[in-house]
DNA sequence: TGGCATAGGGATAATTTTATCCCATATGGA
DNA sequence: TCCATATGGGATAAAATTATCCCTATGCCA
């Protein structure tokens, strides 16, 4: 287990809804299950990108954090089904939000993503790509 | 400059957001311009655990991203103010969204949240600590 | 017997993000 | 001269998150 050295930031209600949604796949889960995906290797299968020891862990913590409930059916090959809490169902807004939003302004963000590797200094030429995308997003 | 080394994950409109989103202080600080605080000494003051040097950098991934912009005044001790974007602004209903879930469910998280610290096998003690905090928070 | 499916998690490496510390600019005031 | 203001950013350490790899369990099927 791994023990947390620098203490949460958690006065305001943005970085406590930050801490939970905290997690590569997080939000990604949390839409999976409700959309009724809700075992595992069903999740799994949705997000070839991952690892089934992220989703675990992930899921683990989602759990822990009272968004999603876990069902064991004691069976041999065993089977587990995840349901989302009632608090959990209620971030479910934000979520798709945050997923309209992305979908919405795609190819801007891809654009200014990748142009940004991440902070380089020549900060000028990704103004210029902004504008130009902006340009582009107004106009298209 | 950092460079990346593993490839981005934006086949979904979630992992767009949340790459944009994707810094400690980001929410908050699009929040702060967004309610005119513009300056940023002011931003520093406004978050007492953020370093300088963070939000710094914060701030010109944002601006790389399009979502800020930085406007910067010829003086001498310098003045920079900072607005948000059209793009940049369309974001504020979902970190508003986020903030307010976040303090309606404050008293929820924080002990979810403590008692979480992070991934520790007695996930049974956290089922419970959730239960009971359920209770409570469906009662009050 | 060998392999597949389903789920959980330990150990450790690699990557990414934050924190610390320090230097620079140029002007005004004690 | 020394300090404060306001902003920017390099270098490096520390911490947090993800990725890799591997082992467990057990029933079913070829």
């Amino acid at each position: 287990m791994y023990e947390r050295k620098t203490p949460l930031t958690i006065d305001c209600g943005l970085h406590l809804t930050k801490e939970v949604l905290n997690g590569k796949w997080k939000p990604a889960i949390l839409r999976a299950i409700s959309m009724d995906v809700k075992r595992p290797s069903e999740i799994l299968r949705l997000f070839p990108g991952a690892t089934r020891r992220v989703l675990n862990v992930q899921l683990k913590e989602l759990e822990g954090h009272g968004m999603v409930t876990k069902k064991t059916y004691p069976q041999m090959p065993p089977k587990v089904e995840y349901s989302l809490t009632e608090i959990g169902y209620s971030l479910m807004p934000i979520i798709e939000a945050m997923n309209q939003w992305g979908d919405a302004n795609r190819s801007f963000l891809e654009t200014v993503i990748k142009q940004t590797p991440k902070i380089n200094e020549t900060s000028k030429s990704t103004c210029l790509i902004y504008k130009r995308m902006k340009m582009a997003h107004e106009i298209g």
